[in-house]
DNA sequence: TCGATTGTTTGATCGAAATCAAAGACCGCT
DNA sequence: AGCGGTCTTTGATTTCGATCAAACAATCGA
């Protein structure tokens, strides 16, 4: 592995804050890995063999049921980590939806390491209470929220996601983004059809909110009244 | 407070595994508290001024947008851990279903004891991750599953959960129990109207799959059967 | 025991999103 | 540039659960 000192996400991810010699450390029980997008490198229901911190990319969480319908529980940017540690089996499939950069550990190294690592593991549980944070905010719309109020959550969540990956001084970035999810996976996350995800677009568009340049790229132009569509607590 | 040493929950909750001498500086920290019925202990959007173990009893997670729709967004057993440490304000409430017992700590003072003791947080650790499954779970149902889906989700869940409280011995007794929440909390949790779920209750009482004698009190007569309609992956 | 209140069930109708169907746009490939 | 495949949009129709409405059952206090 290369040295996790140069490491792009050195600051933000759960290894920020561990001692020089323990990077070290860390740094060799992990490898570099580049996944192309569309590939799984977790399996529901799989023996949860790796986790990892996510470099580069965007990656989906997803649970499914036996007859094919899937859910998407979960959205991954870097700096993130995933996998299921301390945990035989993973409940989720992970699987990037750009190409991504990951630096791999096998579960049980990392699980050592991280039982002799306080900081490590407090980092990682300020992070998984985040996670949580996230996913109950993403409850209450997958259980309340009204289609509109759907995308519109999306589309905000999305531009801070993916802002506070890049440069904080270009501010008006936030509002144009390339969407890493095509509309059935838009709607997988956010519990509708890919015909109810294209008609809700079409009509945000239609009322001069966003833009939608091309299939992948949104511009959103009144963020404010799209917060009022999205109806946030 | 009382002695930790005599605690119900002493062996499930995360403070087990500290030392005698560890438990008793814990100890000293909390204090024993009984809520009734309906009472909220912790405000959403207000500042997370506290957090505790369930003693007894069982309590709801909810979070509401500003028109008054509210999710359930978890339900929480007694040695199950409520509150948000490390983070300034709580993005939910948390309400008692029935009288329930608590041992409470300041959030500062709990803060401050976990960050010595790692082992403290390692175990909040793997209970936030389950959590976060358990989360993740229930997207799958607020985004996928049908109406009595949902329902016969629901039943499982709260037969095994509240199961994993008493005796084991009595294993009969898994298929019986008292649902904590009434209809509209059932909705609330399910992401579906008090009617719908009435309509499906009756539905499946019907079929002869459970028995209801009287609001509270449900009966599981088919499991297996209940299983197969929760379409569990 | 009665009446008031609250919670639950049942029935009729409505509507938002799903489903079914087909046309259109975009992309990669040769 | 032209073709084949995939993804997206648009349109017509259906359906499941929501909403509206009323009867019914349980609980509680006087």
């Amino acid at each position: 592995m290369k040295d996790c000192s140069q490491c792009v996400v050195r600051n933000r991810a759960i290894c920020s804050g561990l001692l020089p010699d323990e990077l070290i450390v860390l740094g060799r029980l992990g490898r570099q890995q580049v996944v192309e997008r569309g590939q799984t490198v977790v399996w529901e229901g799989d023996e949860s063999l790796i986790v990892a911190n996510v470099i580069a990319g965007v990656l989906k969480i997803s649970m499914s049921i036996s007859d094919g319908r899937e859910q998407i529980v979960g959205v991954v940017f870097p700096s993130d980590f995933i996998g299921r540690p301390f945990g035989k089996d993973s409940p989720y499939s992970v699987t990037a939806l750009t190409e991504a950069e990951l630096c791999v550990f096998t579960r049980s190294a990392f699980n050592e390491f991280a039982s002799k690592h306080p900081e490590l593991e407090h980092k990682l549980l300020r992070r998984t209470l985040e996670e949580l944070d996230r996913a109950r905010e993403w409850m209450l719309l997958l259980g309340k929220k009204s289609a509109g109020e759907r995308i519109a959550t999306l589309l905000l969540e999305m531009s801070t996601r993916l802002g506070e990956q890049g440069c904080h001084a270009d501010s008006g970035a936030l509002n144009r983004f390339d969407m890493p999810l095509d509309r059935q996976q838009i709607g997988d996350l956010l519990g509708l059809t890919i015909e109810t995800v294209s008609r809700q677009l079409t009509k945000l568009k239609g009322e001069g909110l966003i833009d939608l340049p091309d299939r992948k790229h949104v511009i959103i132009n009144d963020r404010l009244r799209l917060s009022e569509l999205a109806m946030a607590a």
